[in-house]
DNA sequence: GCCGTTTTCGGCCCGACTGTTTTCAGTCG
């Protein structure tokens, strides 16, 4: 039984409590159950077994019995005969966009739809638009959306959707009846995968933008258009939204619709107590209310409420706004911060760019320093480099340095660790580095506690400085390898190893939840593109979004450190540093 | 099912949009 586990049975229990048209308010203290269940800090897995749930909020007494028994057992009576009463392929349907779980319970029970593939079939044979509530458009719809889900992912990852987020911004920022833009919802906050996205203008004319913001060049449906707010899904699949508002109420809409709703509820609820009811449009006055606070900007309304301002990327109701309350949010960093930057890759081992091209890119972009660490012997697959060749590549990396005058490259090596946590290089090679990152390229089948181990292994090692994508997770893709965060954390404080946030736009990698826990134990974060060739440098904007997102300051980061700092803390022993 | 500075019962966010209705239910965020 794991976290994951217990949360996805909570969610499916509320899934199918809604299709037995539960109390509603049920309904959401299950789905709720499993947002806690996920976001606890502690091992709630252990907490389960050992009955030490009390206390939590979300988790009362029914839900506290259940996970124990869950935890305790591995099973759950209550949901094994909850979910005999429906096939497993009923839980489909809640993809299908328009359907909803009142929708799906008159399907199965008047038509026996109960996968996405008798759904089908039934608006094929043209049953589904004669069912009560339902009715041609409907039907036509509903087949709309199979086909779309089959034809699209349904989830894109922050990288990848970067460029057409610009687009359109720039597009709205054009239009003559618009004055202010901004995006919002899940893109805003640096969530690693977004499903949706969320465009907010301030207008006069919402009926007009919305229909122009339909007709955009990148549009592939028009899900819904009017006066507010309009919805359409984007060629590549992407569910996308416009909400219009009047400039007074731009701010009051960009922070009820960046969310999370977690951090939304809590703000509410905090405003309720200050005498104020808090919604998309405004700050309304309850009966206990004072004067009316100015509010121009976002700012202003937690500024309203007796709080710093909350960064976007911390509004995840994970402690940020008790911090806010005592003035104790970090200065987050900054991509102007970074004077440079370790982990890329030249043709050496699987890099698209000469050594020479990346420093120039390194240079064009104004970083003071570049690591390279190509591959080593191990990784056969990315060309990886022998002893001699590195060693040849270090002498050319010297040299070119010389040649440049004053733009610093380190010479590094992107280590494999063995199966057994020792190291593709012995530590005389690795000696001669300036610096090392260290990762798992193969074996990712151990157990937890093996894995674990071996990483740890790795990170005792003198020369390793710095500790590469600890997950390998690809976005997506491809699962993390199962390793136990908290005892890597606690290993790389006690050795002085630095853990990488590889920010490669696939990896995003540790993950943003687990590094206020590495900060507050010490632990130095690298920002890392892990380049691959010119363009992957780019991405350091994407690896400080997520290093904000895990609350992360400037002092937290090696490379936000002039050259002079750099050398002198990798000259310094690890156990010293 | 959860929660409590309206505290052990009675609330729990609510507004926009659509389609099928003839005044509203369902879905979505």
């Amino acid at each position: 039984m794991n976290r994951e586990k217990m949360a996805e049975v909570l969610e499916k229990i509320a899934l199918l409590l809604e299709l037995k048209g539960e109390n509603p308010f049920k309904v959401r203290a299950y789905r709720q159950g499993a947002e806690v269940v996920m976001s606890l800090e502690e091992d709630i897995v252990g907490l389960a077994k050992a009955d030490q749930l009390k206390g939590i909020k979300g988790i009362g007494e029914a839900l506290r019995d259940k996970l124990g028994e869950l935890a305790k057992t591995g099973r759950l009576e209550f949901y094994e005969n909850l979910i005999a009463e429906f096939p497993d392929t009923i839980f489909d349907l809640f993809d299908v966009q328009g359907l909803g779980p009142k929708k799906i319970k008159a399907l199965y029970e008047a038509l026996g739809v109960d996968s996405l593939e008798k759904l089908k079939r039934a608006c094929e044979a043209d049953e589904v638009a004669k069912l009560a509530g339902f009715g041609a458009k409907t039907q036509v719809k509903i087949l709309e959306a199979i086909a779309a889900n089959e034809k699209f992912a349904d989830r894109f990852t922050l990288g990848e959707i970067k460029p057409m987020v610009e687009n359109i911004l720039d597009t709205l920022r054009q239009h003559p009846e618009v004055s202010r833009v901004s995006v919002a919802g899940s893109y805003r906050r640096a969530k690693e995968t977004v499903g949706d996205l969320d465009f907010l203008v301030a207008t006069r004319q919402g009926a007009r933008v919305c229909e122009d913001f339909t007709t955009l060049p990148e549009v592939d449906a028009v899900i819904a258009c009017g006066d507010t707010k309009a919805s359409v899904r984007l060629k590549n699949g992407i569910h996308c939204d416009l909400r219009a508002v009047t400039s007074a109420e731009f701010p009051f809409a960009l922070q009820y619709f960046s969310g999370s709703k977690e951090h939304n509820v809590a703000i509410r609820s905090l405003a309720l107590k200050k005498g104020w009811s808090l919604n998309e449009y405004g700050l309304n006055p309850t009966d206990r209310a004072t004067a009316r606070p100015e509010v121009n900007e976002e700012e202003d309304i937690y500024s309203a409420l007796g709080l710093q301002f909350i960064e976007p990327e911390l509004r995840e109701n994970r402690g940020e706004i008790e911090a806010a309350m005592e003035n104790a949010l970090p200065r987050l960093v900054e991509l102007m911060n970074l004077r440079g930057t370790f982990h890329n890759h030249t043709t050496a081992s699987d890099g698209r760019d000469t050594l020479e091209g990346m420093v120039e890119e390194a240079m064009e972009l104004g970083l003071q320093y570049l690591g390279i660490s190509d591959h080593s012997k191990s990784s056969v697959y990315a060309n990886g480099l022998d002893e001699e060749r590195l060693l040849q590549q270090v002498k050319a990396i010297r040299e070119l340095e010389e040649k440049l005058g004053g733009f610093r490259i380190f010479a590094g090596s992107e280590v494999d660790i063995l199966k057994d946590g020792s190291l593709d290089f012995g530590d005389e090679i690795l000696a001669k580095l300036d610096y090392c990152v260290a990762s798992v390229h193969s074996i990712f089948n151990l157990d937890e506690a093996t894995m674990t181990e071996r990483i740890c292994r790795a990170m005792e090692n003198e020369h390793v400085t710095m500790l590469g994508h600890v997950t390998g997770r690809l976005l997506l893709k491809r699962d993390a390898y199962v390793v136990d965060h908290a005892r890597i954390i606690d290993c790389a404080a006690a050795t002085g190893t630095i853990i990488e946030l590889n920010c490669s736009p696939m990896r995003l990698d540790m993950d943003w939840r687990w590094w206020k826990r590495a900060r507050d134990k010490g632990v130095l974060c690298s920002i890392n593109p892990d380049a691959h060739s010119r363009g992957g440098l780019h991405h350091l904007g994407l690896g400080v979004r997520v290093a904000r997102k895990g609350w992360l300051r400037r002092e937290d980061v090696l490379n936000t450190r002039s050259v002079q700092e750099v050398e002198e803390f990798l000259k310094t022993p690890k156990g010293a540093r």
